[in-house]
DNA sequence: CTGAAAGCGCTTACAG
DNA sequence: CTGAAAGCGCTTACAG
């Protein structure tokens, strides 16, 4: 491998005149004349820095953490949602200057592990991280920043969505075309967080126009399968006409189970996603879904953790973006 | 951040003597006593490794890089086949106690800076590399694995599948329906890979059951949008009544291209895809597709890397994993 | 504009 | 079983 002293020596400079050229925008500190002469030299050598010295020395890695749950049930990466998201960090890091490290956490000490070993200069997380959110502050002291949290602590750093809001043009959708009796499924839990959110702009806006959507037609997917919910409902006394589920990945699942089922979506019962993914589009019927933008979700998590670490004590950025209810096939008019 | 140097003066023992507790693996090289007031220490202390200087003393980084091609139109990780497979790699890495760095790369320099910056100890290749294979393992001395490469440079660690017999397969199903003229689509380019070889033992095992596949049904997707293609099928003298496609993702746009075009999906044309996506089961008609192991593909591929690391001149090795056609409801029985 | 010195936090290679 | 010395390849902070 080539190192600045080999250069050094064969250019007959000192270390630093090699170090300061190949770091550029040295702005004048070094003669034009030499500058040229160096890089010529670097570029004919096949000079490649090394990074961990680099990183060692100046204490800046230059390395950005993307932390995933480990779903031990799987490829954390199957999920269309978490792919897309972690394909735009890394380009968009890549281009800035930084290296993107991708880390499968079990639980919280994987965490801060994985971000100190390497001295990751900043982390994005993706998924919830919500219980384990302050400890992960006190004890990685580096810019991070979360999406879709819906914690109580102050002051961080995060990028969400408007879920409730979700939930609510769903329901109006559903009202819209005439349906008065609905359900609900996604996987419950007790905290706050988008899916409660989902649920809570779903049945307020329901239960506002005074249509049903008793506790027995809110499934958990935790505990049911979409079999069991799909049978559930269809042999339910007041039978629920349209269904809001919490994703688009759930949505299909939930086609797949009709078609096994030979329950015809809209015509025995009506559907609303969430997410938009491509994937609707080509789903028969085409699949009416609250849309989302993951790539500009992707980018302003980007972007905001650019900033935090160029500005430390910049006051802590929430952003929420808006949705929209994308109407396609899967929901039928009453 | 605390140091071995902190350990050590706390303990009253020497650098050394903590290193060597925190490698572990020592065996009989430190007294069990230091050892375990050691790690206690070490642990209430809240040590963590510094990576960076680990690696460049011990020119080890544990580093594993997996290279994608930087497609421009978009997110190289939207593709479910590339985050599916990078999904797996950084599980089995984790595991094995590497970091997975992802890198995005334009062309063939990209690769050298990225693989040497961190000095990766080896590195994964998504995607074909096939025309810069021989640069890049010349300036790049380190275990690479490749998937999908048909080079003709020997002796690299590969691992594919047999995309000729995916073709025969297609081929012989469409024949044992009834189907005696067929079309075939493809992102078809003039080297021998993935595509030519699947298009290969599609066309010969056609041409041996004096079947037609006229060059003017081998749709190039470089040239045609799905659209096109479809309505030059619907058009052709000798209409064809069945399309084999080399992936599912250009399946499931045929599916939407149809749906647009009213054209029936397996009544006016029988499709076959290649991968077995999930998506597959969910489609309607549920889509007959060429299995792929992609899960098994990633881990043999991270096989092969790890024990061309432990063991540096093993053999070049190439596996060829098989394939075998999964029988749904897009083909009529004609 | 250029350089000599010290140090980042570890490991290697040796000595005892 | 333990340690002192040197060095990995860079940058920081200073001096000129």
């Amino acid at each position: 491998m080539v190192t600045l002293k080999d250069i050094a020596a064969r250019a007959g400079v000192s270390m630093m005149t090699v170090s300061r050229v190949m770091n550029g925008n040295q702005e004048g500190k070094v003669s034009e004349a030499t500058a040229e002469r160096i890089s010529a030299l670097a570029n004919e050598m096949g000079y490649v820095p090394n990074s961990s010295a680099r990183s060692l020395a100046a204490r800046s890695s230059r390395i950005i953490a993307a932390v995933l749950r480990n779903t031990d049930d799987g490829n954390p990466l199957a999920d269309p949602y978490s792919s897309m998201f972690l394909g735009i960090i890394i380009q968009i890091m890549r281009q800035k200057g930084y290296y993107v490290m991708v880390h499968y956490v079990q639980d919280y000490s994987d965490i801060t592990f994985s971000l100190q070993s390497w001295r990751a200069e900043g982390a994005i997380f993706l998924g919830v991280f919500d219980s384990e959110l302050r400890k992960i502050r006190n004890e990685n002291r580096m810019p991070l920043v979360f999406t879709d949290s819906y914690s109580n602590v102050r002051q961080i750093d995060n990028v969400g969505i408007d879920d409730y809001k979700g939930g609510v043009l769903a329901a109006k959708y559903f009202l819209s075309h005439g349906h008065r009796s609905l359900a609900f499924a996604g996987p419950i839990s007790n905290f706050k967080g988008v899916i409660s959110e989902r649920l809570a702009g779903f049945a307020e806006t329901l239960a506002q126009a005074e249509t049903e959507l008793p506790e027995n037609q809110i499934y958990n997917l935790v505990h049911q399968s979409p079999e069991a919910i799909l049978s559930s409902i269809m042999s339910s006394e007041h039978r629920p006409t349209g269904l809001f589920v919490t994703s688009d990945q759930i949505a299909s699942e939930i086609y797949g189970a009709a078609h096994r089922m030979d329950i015809s979506i809209p015509d025995d019962l009506s559907l609303i996603g969430f997410d938009d993914f491509p994937l609707d589009r080509i789903l028969t019927p085409a699949l009416t879904s609250v849309h989302q933008d993951i790539t500009g979700k992707a980018a302003r998590a980007c972007d905001i953790l650019l900033r935090r670490i160029a500005q430390p004590d910049m006051p802590g950025e929430s952003q929420t973006l808006d949705v929209k209810l994308i109407e396609r096939e899967s929901v039928k008019y009453i």
